[in-house]
RNA sequence: CGGGGCGUAGCGCAGUUGGGAGCGCGCCUGUUUCGGGUACAGGAGGUCGAAGGUUCGAGUCCUUUCGCCCCGACCA
């Protein structure tokens, strides 16, 4: 591709409001441009790196035995009824209506589309298992776009389904997709975590996410140091650990603290770490009302608290509802409410507490003396620095972008829908089913925001939208350009992808968008090659410079990627 | 959904007490420069988000509305 008619307008200035790296270098390198909120153009580069990463994709997929389908982005509301996810959905649903008034949606996902062609057509045992995937655009009414197209409301994505008569198939097709999954992220060069998560809307027991770490990710995960335990912070499991503070006790003191209700208010006021106080949250489950007790330096896992407890639908209690107002609960004088301790309290001693009155605290608290929790159970979020629950190291806590996310469904969806098949004894049972999705589009986002500096975009050469940027530094000039425009011939027919800088450019902006646009090989032809035929080879990872006789390049370059 | 902010040229922005629509980038023309976003000169480009109102007069004040962005939406 020639410079001079590539569709290419980089832009030096950028809105303030643009915060992710990936998306700023995007928008600046004209990857991509903004159509509305969370609505994206795709332009000429940055639509060859999303085909790059779909090819990889769909290599792996393939070569699993998953078959490519296209299903309709437009679906019938009957379908989601069916599920109850027309409503369950919620806003993030879009729905609109046809000529005859007919409710229809945009599929956010694919999986009532898939179970019900799946029911028309499987019948036996004996078609079973199968897998089908497609990679489609998908639309979601996100309550907030954000980060350019890592958070976007009509986005690309690679969905397959898999189709079994028993869970040990489920779980042998669940497995090759993880291998598959891996092998993709790892020809795209991510740096990324494989935790267990939470199912969500999607539903089904086991999953896992895939999950690449960067700053601007929404996700947070902690990952084991030594071992490769790791999980999202809901899941995260670890070693409570009991500092006994080893104080003489104190007699209980009751101090006044008007209107400090957090721990940072009350901690600054009385003079007191935060890891003396202790968290007095009180939660509504199934109709009772629990408190939870954590040290005023950590925060409750609700999600924990579900699981632990094995409870659903757990929510925190309303001002209204409390004997003393939110901010001054405490855990002494809870009569006939069950009190849940994270081990960790245990350590407390001299600690500072609710008073279960407006405006006072209760100061040399003490477990044991002054109340006692009915049971303790690690019940908080894991937190930078606590210790493996696997092999006892380090935890450290990453922000991550979700890139994919598999699950094994089971009957949820082929039960409701009736997609049965028939065993080989002749009974009618529903099809067990897994589902497996990646953010295509915003593994572009995302792999930039692994690989860049200062300067620009650093593409892995896999997903690079040109392998080869040539450089001539003065396109008037004409040794430079019949050099130029012979050595862009000859790599084109070997199969490189190559673009020419054939634009009669300063020699700087040249430079600045060779970097800007990340293109894995830059040769410079200028002044030493008239002089004495030497061009530069430099990969844009280094800082090195190869200064090769012109005559060497094309047998030099693999050697530089 | 709650809170805050912003809509003025393709992009980024300024516009004071109500009276002339401006600056930078980009774009066009010319000269200049030529290995890290050259310099200078000239030029094109805007129903000031929209509707209504106040006023002799509105980018500016009032009302309504649309769009966009940020923060929060579990930790007392």
């Amino acid at each position: 591709m020639r410079m001079s008619q590539l569709f290419y307008y980089p832009q030096k200035e950028m809105p303030k409001d643009v915060e992710a790296i990936s998306h700023m270098l995007m928008l600046k390198s004209c990857m991509i441009e903004r159509v509305a909120s969370g609505i994206y153009n795709f332009l000429p580069l940055g639509f060859r790196v999303l085909k790059k990463i779909e090819d990889i994709i769909r290599r792996e997929m393939l070569a699993i035995g998953a078959q490519e389908v296209l299903l309709p982005a437009l679906h019938p509301s009957e379908l989601w009824k069916i599920t109850g996810r027309w409503d369950e959905y919620g806003e993030e649903l879009f729905k609109l209506k046809d000529r005859h008034d007919r409710m229809m949606c945009l599929g956010p996902t694919h999986e009532e589309i898939i179970t019900a062609l799946v029911k028309a057509k499987i019948n036996s045992y004996r078609q079973l298992p199968f897998m089908l995937f497609q990679i489609q655009t998908k639309f979601r009414d996100e309550p907030r776009p954000r980060f350019g197209i890592i958070r976007s409301r009509e986005f690309i994505m690679k969905d397959l389904y898999s189709f079994h008569a028993d869970e040990e198939s489920l779980n042998e097709g669940y497995y090759r997709v993880y291998q598959a999954y891996k092998n993709i992220f790892d020809a795209i060069g991510l740096d990324y975590k494989i935790v267990e998560a939470e199912s969500g809307p999607i539903g089904g027991d086991v999953s896992h996410e895939f999950v690449i770490i960067a700053e601007s990710g929404e996700d947070e995960i902690a990952y084991c140091s030594s071992c490769t335990y790791s999980a999202t912070t809901e899941k995260a499991e670890y070693k409570p650990v009991i500092v006994d503070d080893s104080e003489d006790l104190l007699p209980i003191e009751k101090v006044y603290t008007p209107g400090l209700k957090s721990v940072e208010e009350v901690s600054n006021y009385l003079n007191v770490p935060p890891s003396k106080l202790i968290k007095t949250i009180m939660i509504k489950a199934d109709g009772r009302s629990i408190a939870l007790l954590v040290r005023g330096d950590s925060e409750v896992n609700l999600k924990k608290v579900e699981e632990l407890l094995g409870i659903k639908n757990v929510s925190l209690v309303e001002d209204s509802e409390t004997s003393a107002p939110l901010g001054f609960v405490g855990p002494i004088g809870l009569e006939g409410i069950e009190i849940i301790a994270d081990p960790e309290i245990k350590g407390v001693k001299n600690g500072v507490v609710g008073a279960n009155e407006k405006d006072y605290h209760l100061k040399n608290v003490n477990i044991g003396r002054d109340f006692e929790p009915t049971r303790f159970l690690p019940i908080r979020r894991a937190k930078k620095g606590d210790l493996c629950p696997k092999c006892g190291g380090e935890l450290v806590i990453s922000k991550g972008i979700e890139a994919g996310h598999i699950f094994k469904l089971g009957t949820k969806y082929s039960e409701p829908m009736g997609a049965v098949f028939q065993t080989a004894t002749g009974q009618l049972k529903p099809i067990i089913m897994g589902c497996y999705g990646i953010g295509v589009s915003r593994l572009v986002a995302a792999s930039i925001e692994q690989n860049n500096d200062k300067n620009g975009i650093i593409w892995p050469r896999n997903i690079a939208p040109y392998e080869i940027y040539i450089l001539p530094t003065d396109w008037t000039n004409e040794t430079i350009r019949s050099f130029s425009e012979d050595l862009y011939n000859r790599l084109v027919q070997k199969g490189y992808e190559v673009l020419l800088d054939d634009r009669d450019e300063r020699a700087g902006v040249k430079f600045m968008d060779a970097d800007l646009l990340g293109i894995p090989i830059r040769i410079t032809i200028g002044n030493r090659f008239i002089r004495s035929g030497i061009v530069e080879l430099k990969n844009r990872r280094k800082t090195d410079v190869w200064e090769v006789p012109a005559e060497e390049i094309i047998d030099r370059l693999e050697g530089v990627f």
